[in-house]
RNA sequence: AGUCCCGUAGCUCAGCUGGUUAGAGCGCUACACUGAUAAUGUAGAGGUCAGCAGUUCAAAUCUGCUCGGGACUACCA
């Protein structure tokens, strides 16, 4: 038996294919039935579980399950190891918000050990939610093996990485300039910095400060008989003392300017970008221009020397106090001219060394000048530790500068400045001793590996990624944490002695010739975390060596995940061999610099080559108003809540057939509702449909010997052919990573092919008669079409498919019995196309029937001819051979569906009204510039001129004076009007309809009718399909005579025994078309059944 | 600030290797159908294809700029 239900439930449907894959472990089998050499390798990005799991994350998982279990059904072999990512700062701000700690305070307040051991238990604090909604999404991936960062083995995978990479001479210690907080005394990261409410507005006072030019340093166009200035802007004018550099864009004008100071009146000239004169000049409380210069560009200042502008220390490292080429100077603000503390900013930084002009750096950690600041030593540069008598320090440097005539500008200028989240104070860039990888060295090599990815989005790869690759930077390895990786590095106090573990067998080794050589006991730390690895001295050379206190960056552990997964080198060789790479990875597009990245740049380094060969990077999922989901506006979508309510597969089919994934998707639960209604219900009806009938019959597919595809009817061979032609289509989309057009070609196959068409032109052949071949074809050809539906949508939808197969799977009496009741559709793969059933030819036909059906029902509609009042016929002009062959196969369908006895051709040229278009893409090509002309003069032809179009093949056109033939394949000739007749067209279909109802068609119809009205009191009556009844009925003449004209039509429809046309009935009145009115009464039939 | 994505009907989206009447579903209105019926059919209303400029015989489609939404990266005197 089919089961037969009464309501669609998803959730319900969720919930028992959840427990019967459970109960036969579908998941493990789906995997382990498939053939260890032809896989299809998946890496799991590894969340972290101190978070809740949002909606968010259903999305980015559908496309990695949707993908994988399409793979499965191809045959594949599909291993998913889950994972967790369990390091890193946001667990350790969690940690410290919750304990209500700094980092100060570790190792003082609370002691690293316990601290760690903190981390440790906030991190896997949602582990249960998670695998929860992993269950519940229908997400097939092993949660029972999965990697997690901070076990051991991992750890020792990721320390053999980075020696790898050491060992390829690619990582160094070196100073880089990062946002600092000195009143918290730690560096931050830049995710610290994109918190809320990091960047503030402040007025800060800014100096446009004077540099006074080395006389003879120059070129000509510097020469100037008065003093000579650079003048730049700062908004930080504590970074003035530490100055060592001008930068100057090269291709900007400048110009020199002959002006007076404004403090001092000494006349001087001062050089600044000719597009900013305006700005610094002619102004309330401005100087005025009183002499330019011819602009010249920016390089002929290159190699200027100027005078230190606070006389003070001076950089060992370096040749400074010269102008120098920054590409990013710009005239958007400023003078043209930027002020360049190497010490204090990253650009600084990068320009200083790549012109070798040495740094200063004046302040020290506590955000203090230092000694050698001469007037500022020992202040602070912001108030650090809320001084109730703070003098801005920053306000006297330009007092300074005044007084000494190198001052052109003061002011007070409001700007947005980040500021420390935990101490609320200003953020300095400050520079600091860290540990790199060398990414920048093998730069061409990502890029060339890269362009082997295939990204889907395309633009994500050569875009945002292909675009980071260019300009990449040495990668940052080192954070001043506690819960992390620990850096393998010891290194003696004066640098001089360096080693670098790459296992803990190594370090075993160094400990024991440590132990030897320092007399010590020490031991490998069972766990490799922090503080017990801080405790391991090692030894070389003479010297102790110190742990590098750093921890390693957490996207170096996930980016190590296709190897630690499996504690490679130091185990599983031949699992990682077949893992490796992936053939697909998925994550959203704000991964591309994260795990994308990482993940890339670790196989080039350590490989030599990709780690992943297709990737999808999907966008957000936004509130259905287009804004971002957040906790704080309260439009956060619960997960668990939503699938609960409308069942796992509506959630997903909606997040994949709505928007392409890369999209944005504005998340409306409506659009899970009409889903849920519109596909999943039209799927749900067609299942009823064919489970009630096949029940009546006992129909058993396993029993049911095929019929000869001579024998199916010209439908059931059509719907084939579109099923063909969609398992084409949705592979290809499947195959190709784009599963949105997949979702929609599967949603229009069943909403208007198989639903409302198929079935609906079919409807009688399954309810009629005994079983003949044509009956059985009907339940065959829909049996297949389901059963392959439930497996073309399987992978998007998996609980739903999984319960339309094995439904209809029950029906076979060869399931039910034995062999296979755990059968699922994950288990099974899933056959290429047919192409051979795939018929154009019958598919184009189909497509006639169905654009005429429907002219012919708006004809119906317009003239208020109900479709159960049949018509003598229609007209068509079918003007082309191929045309009139096609339709006349379709004839009878057509026929069927709108209630017309017969279909008649016109073909007689002279009878019919033509209209001429011009094919605008042919004869546009050929034309060019002539085809307006020529679409006027063939609009403008008569109907003989289009006659002798068609009869010589072709017809000449006078453009402008110039002739210019046209041939029939080069225009639309079209009939667009019958004269006399009621006409519909659509496009180059124009049907006509006779609408002469005669006594005998209106007898019919009544008799139609009648038929329709006794159905319906057949099912008010609560009577089965199959029972048989009698009826009686009284009415005037013309319902009699329709009657007896159709007697045996009408008891063979009602499955009536007897039908008595009697005088009186006790029954209410019953209208009819035609003012008529009858009385009928209906009785079952006790015993008869069939 | 740079890079990338998106902007088509009230809503969600197709169309985008340029071809003249810009489509679908939902929603709305009216009518019909009624042995799949919380389904279906037909018809209707609803669009400056974000804006401007350009290329072209022809632009929703190609190019540039602007505006709006979003993401990432960087923070700059």
């Amino acid at each position: 038996m089919y089961q037969e239900y009464k309501n669609l439930d998803l959730p319900a449907i969720d919930k028992a294919i959840l427990a019967f894959w459970e109960e036969h472990d579908i998941f493990r089998r789906s995997i382990e039935e498939r053939p260890t050499d032809n896989t299809f390798v998946f890496y799991e990005g590894p969340p972290s579980a101190n978070g809740q799991p949002g909606i968010h994350h259903v999305m980015a998982r559908t496309i990695k399950d949707v993908f994988c279990r399409y793979q499965t059904l191809q045959g594949k072999r599909v291993e998913r190891k889950g994972g967790w990512d369990t390091h890193g700062l946001p667990i350790e701000l969690k940690v410290e918000s919750e304990l209500g700690i700094t980092k100060d305070h570790i190792g003082t307040k609370i002691s690293v050990d316990d601290y760690n051991q903190a981390c440790r238990e906030t991190v896997m604090r949602y582990k249960d939610r998670w695998d929860d909604i992993t269950r519940r999404m229908g997400y097939w991936v092993d949660l029972d093996n999965p990697y997690i960062t901070y076990e051991r083995e991992y750890m020792e995978s990721v320390w053999w990485l980075l020696k790898q990479i050491y060992d390829k001479g690619l990582i160094y210690k070196g100073y880089t300039i990062q946002p600092y907080s000195p009143a918290a005394g730690t560096g931050l990261s830049s995710h610290e910095l994109n918190m809320p409410g990091a960047y503030q507005d402040v007025t800060d006072t800014t100096v446009v400060a004077m540099f006074k030019v080395v006389a003879g340093s120059g070129k000509e166009v510097v020469s100037s008989d008065a003093p000579l200035y650079l003048i730049a802007w700062t908004t930080t004018p504590w970074t003035l003392p530490s100055n060592t550099a001008l930068a100057v864009g090269p291709d900007i004008d400048y110009v020199r300017v002959r002006t007076v100071n404004p403090y001092t009146r000494e006349p001087i000239e001062v050089v600044l970008a000719e597009a900013l004169v305006d700005e610094w000049f002619g102004g309330n409380n401005q100087p005025t221009v009183e002499e330019k210069s011819a602009p010249f560009k920016g390089h002929e200042l290159v190699g200027l020397r100027y005078e230190q502008l606070l006389p003070g220390a001076v950089p060992t490292d370096g040749d400074a106090f010269r102008v120098i080429p920054g590409d990013f100077v710009t005239t958007e603000a400023g003078t043209g001219i930027v002020h360049t503390a190497p010490s204090f900013g990253a650009d600084d930084m990068q320009v200083g060394k790549a012109n070798g002009i040495g740094s200063l750096t004046l302040v020290d950690k506590t955000g203090k000048f230092t000694e050698d600041a001469g007037p500022f030593a020992g202040r602070y540069v912001k108030n650090y530790k809320d001084e109730e008598d703070y003098v801005d320090v920053n306000v006297d440097i330009a007092v300074h500068l005044k007084k000494r005539g190198l001052a052109f500008n003061v002011a007070k200028y409001n700007h947005s400045y980040p500021h420390c989240w935990r101490t609320d104070k200003p953020v300095l860039y400050y520079p600091l001793d860290s540990w790199f990888i060398k990414a920048s060295a093998v730069k061409e090599r990502m890029q060339e590996l890269n362009r082997t990815i295939n990204w889907q989005p395309a633009s994500t790869g050569e875009g945002r990624f292909g675009k980071w690759l260019e300009n990449l930077q040495d990668w940052n390895l080192s954070r001043s944490r506690y819960w992390g990786i620990p850096l393998p590095i010891w290194r003696s106090e004066d640098g001089a002695e360096e080693v670098f573990i790459g296992s803990i067998s190594e370090l075993e080794e160094q400990v024991a010739l440590a132990n030897r050589e320092l007399g010590l006991d020490q031991e490998v730390p069972q766990d490799l975390h922090r503080p017990y690895i801080d405790e391991v001295v090692l030894w070389k050379n003479g010297k102790e060596l110190r742990r590098e206190l750093d921890l390693i960056d957490v996207w170096f552990d996930s980016g190590s995940m296709p190897y630690a997964q499996f504690h490679y080198p130091f185990e599983n060789e031949e699992v990682f061999k077949r893992s490796f790479p992936a053939d697909f990875i998925a994550e959203g597009v704000d991964q591309t610099r994260g795990w994308f990245y990482t993940l890339h740049a670790i196989a080039t380094m350590v490989f030599d080559s990709v780690a992943f060969k297709n990737v999808v990077s999907n966008g957000l999922v936004l509130d259905k108003e287009g804004k971002k989901m957040s906790k704080r506006l309260g439009n956060a979508v619960d997960p668990f809540l939503t699938i609960d309510t409308y069942g796992a597969d509506a959630t997903r089919w909606y997040m994949i057939s709505n928007s392409a994934p890369w999209d944005n998707l504005k998340f409306d639960l409506e659009g899970i509702r009409e889903v849920q209604r519109r596909f999943f219900g039209t799927l749900f009806n067609t299942y009823g449909f064919f489970a009630l009938y096949a029940n009546i019959d006992g129909y058993d597919p396993a029993a049911d010997a095929p019929v000869d595809r001579a024998e199916l009817a010209e439908i059931d061979r059509w719907v084939l052919s579109r099923l063909n032609s969609l398992t084409r289509e949705v592979n290809g989309h499947l195959a190709a990573y784009d599963a949105t057009p997949a979702c929609r070609a599967i949603e229009g196959f069943v909403n208007d092919e198989l639903s409302n068409w198929y079935v609906r032109q079919s409807r009688r052949r399954f309810w009629r008669g005994e079983m003949t071949a044509d009956k059985r074809a009907a339940y065959q050809t829909l049996y297949t079409c389901l059963k392959q539906i439930a497996q073309l949508m399987s992978p998007v939808a998996p609980f739903f498919s999984d319960w339309l197969y094995r439904n209809l799977q029950a029906g076979s009496d060869a399931a039910t019995n034995g062999s296979r009741p755990e059968g699922s559709v994950h288990l099974t793969t899933l056959e290429p196309a047919d192409t051979s059933v795939i018929d154009e030819d019958l598919e184009r036909r189909m497509a006639y029937a169905q654009r005429i059906s429907s002219l012919v029902l708006s004809l119906r509609k317009r003239e208020k001819l109900r479709v159960r009042q049949p018509l003598q016929k229609i007209l068509i002009p079918a003007l082309d051979e191929e045309f009139r062959r096609r339709v006349q196969e379709v004839a009878h369908i057509i026929q069927a569906e709108t209630n017309i006895k017969e279909m008649e051709f016109l073909t007689d040229d002279g009878f019919l009204k033509k209209t001429i278009k011009p094919n605008f893409k042919v004869l546009g090509k050929r034309l060019g510039k002539q085809m307006k002309a020529a679409a006027a003069a063939i609009g403008a032809l008569s109907a003989d001129q289009i006659s002798e179009l068609e009869n010589h093949g072709s017809y000449p056109l006078n453009l402008n004076g110039e002739t210019v033939s046209i041939s029939t394949d080069e225009v639309d000739i079209i009939t667009e009007d019958i004269p006399g007749w009621k006409v519909a067209t659509d496009g180059e279909l124009t049907v006509a309809l006779d609408v002469n109802v005669t006594p005998e068609l209106a007898r019919e119809g009544l008799a139609r009718e009648l038929v329709s009205r006794i159905q319906n009191l057949r099912k008010d009556s609560g009577l089965e399909v199959t029972d048989r009844i009698d009826i009686r009925l009284s009415g005037p003449e013309a319902v009699r005579e329709a009657v007896e004209a159709h007697r045996d039509y009408i008891t063979e429809e009602t499955l009536a025994d007897t039908l008595h046309l009697v005088d009186t009935v006790d029954a209410g009145d019953m209208d009819l078309p035609g003012d008529h009115t009858a009385r009928v009464a209906i009785n079952a039939v006790a015993s008869a059944h069939r």
